[in-house]
DNA sequence: ATAAACGCCTGGCGGC
DNA sequence: TGCCGCCAGGCGTTTA
C-alpha cells in the first residue's frame, strides 16, 4: 500500500522519465476510476505536456500545460513506462500515450485508485485536496495545531494518524511505526495526549517518514516500485508485520491487534503507556 | 458534530 | 487438486 514515502519515490522516478512529454492519446479501460466524465478527461489531456509532478499527502499531482491531474494509488496502484506497441496486460486500467510513442501505464489489481482533473483555481479549493491536513514536514504542524484538533476527540491515536485531515500521507505501516517511536499504545484516546506526546508525534512522524523517503519506501506485500527501484525501509520496521517476533528494544513479543478495523502491530511492553 | 459501519475490488491463503 | 469463505485496507459514503 503506497503511503507517503512510496508515493514520493514514485514521484521522483516518474519525474526523471516523463517530464516534458506530450500526451497524444488517453485510453481508459476502467471508467469508475476517473472522477470526471470520460469525454472530458480524454479531451482535456490530449495535447498537454507534463511540466512537473508534485505530491500532496498520498496524491500525485501531474502539472500539465493547462490542467492538473491528480492520481491516488490507494492500495495497489503502480505506474509503468512502456512502448506504445507493448501488449496490454491484465490490471492495466489507464494508459497515457506520449508523442514519442512511449506510454505511461497505470496498473491496479484492486481498481481502488482514482484520477481527478483540476485547474489551478480548483486544485486546492475542491475535493479531494481541500480535505487534507498539513504535510508532516510543514512548519505549521506544531503542538497547538494538534491540540486544537485532538483535545475534544475520543478517537484512538492510530485512527487519528490515519485520518488524512490532520496530518496527510500516513498509512497503516507508518502509523504503527510512529506509535512505536512515540512509545504510546495505538489505542490511546487522543484527548489524553499531553503536549510532550503531541511533540513526540510530530518528531516521530518526521523521523520515520524522512527515513522511509530516504530509503525509497517499504517494499512489502504488493508494493514494489514500478520503475525498478526497490524500497529498503521494510528492513527497518520495528513492529509492522512482526507479530510473534521479538522487540528490538526490550525482547518482548510483538503482538497484533485491531484498531478501527485495521491490523495493528505493537510492542506491549514499550507501548504499554496509554 | 462525531464515530462507527459499509462498499468498493481482487488475489492469496487456510480449511476441508 | 479444487472450491469456499475470509482477509487485506484507503477512503468516500451511509448510518447511528
Amino acid at each position: 500500500m503506497p503511503e507517503l514515502p512510496e508515493v514520493e519515490t514514485v514521484r521522483l522516478s516518474l519525474s526523471k522519465q516523463i517530464i516534458g512529454k506530450t500526451i497524444k492519446a488517453v485510453k481508459v479501460y476502467h471508467q469508475p476510476m476517473v472522477k470526471t466524465s470520460l469525454e472530458h478527461f480524454e479531451n482535456q489531456l490530449i495535447g498537454q505536456t507534463i511540466d512537473a509532478i508534485f505530491r500532496r499527502g498520498k496524491f500525485l499531482i501531474f502539472k500539465l500545460t493547462s490542467s492538473y491531474m491528480l492520481s491516488h494509488l490507494r492500495m495497489e496502484g503502480k505506474y509503468f513506462i512502456k512502448s506504445a506497441h507493448a501488449k496490454k496486460e491484465k490490471h492495466e486500467h489507464v494508459v497515457f500515450v506520449f508523442s514519442d510513442n512511449t506510454t505511461l501505464v497505470y496498473h491496479d489489481v484492486r481498481k481502488f485508485g482514482t484520477f481527478h482533473l483540476k485547474t489551478s483555481e480548483t486544485l486546492f479549493q475542491e475535493a479531494p485536496l481541500n480535505k487534507l491536513g498539513l504535510e508532516y514536514d510543514d512548519p505549521q504542524l506544531n503542538v497547538a495545531y494538534l491540540y486544537e484538533r485532538f483535545h475534544h476527540r475520543t478517537i484512538a491515536l492510530k485512527t487519528a494518524l490515519l485520518d488524512q485531515s490532520h496530518v496527510s500521507g500516513i498509512g497503516n505501516i507508518y502509523a504503527d511505526e510512529i506509535c512505536f517511536c512515540m512509545k504510546k499504545h495505538p489505542l490511546t484516546p487522543v484527548f489524553d495526549l499531553n503536549k510532550k506526546d503531541l511533540s513526540n508525534l510530530i518528531e516521530c512522524s518526521k523521523r520515520v517518514l524522512n527515513r522511509a523517503v530516504k530509503l525509497g519506501g517499504s517494499s512489502i506485500r504488493s508494493y514494489t516500485d514500478s520503475l525498478g527501484i526497490t524500497g529498503r525501509f521494510q528492513n527497518e520496521l520495528n513492529v509492522h508485520l512482526r507479530q510473534g517476533q521479538l522487540c528490538y528494544t526490550c525482547k518482548e513479543s510483538i503482538i497484533k491487534i485491531k484498531v478501527g478495523g485495521r491490523g495493528t502491530y505493537l510492542c506491549p511492553n514499550c507501548q504499554a503507556n496509554r
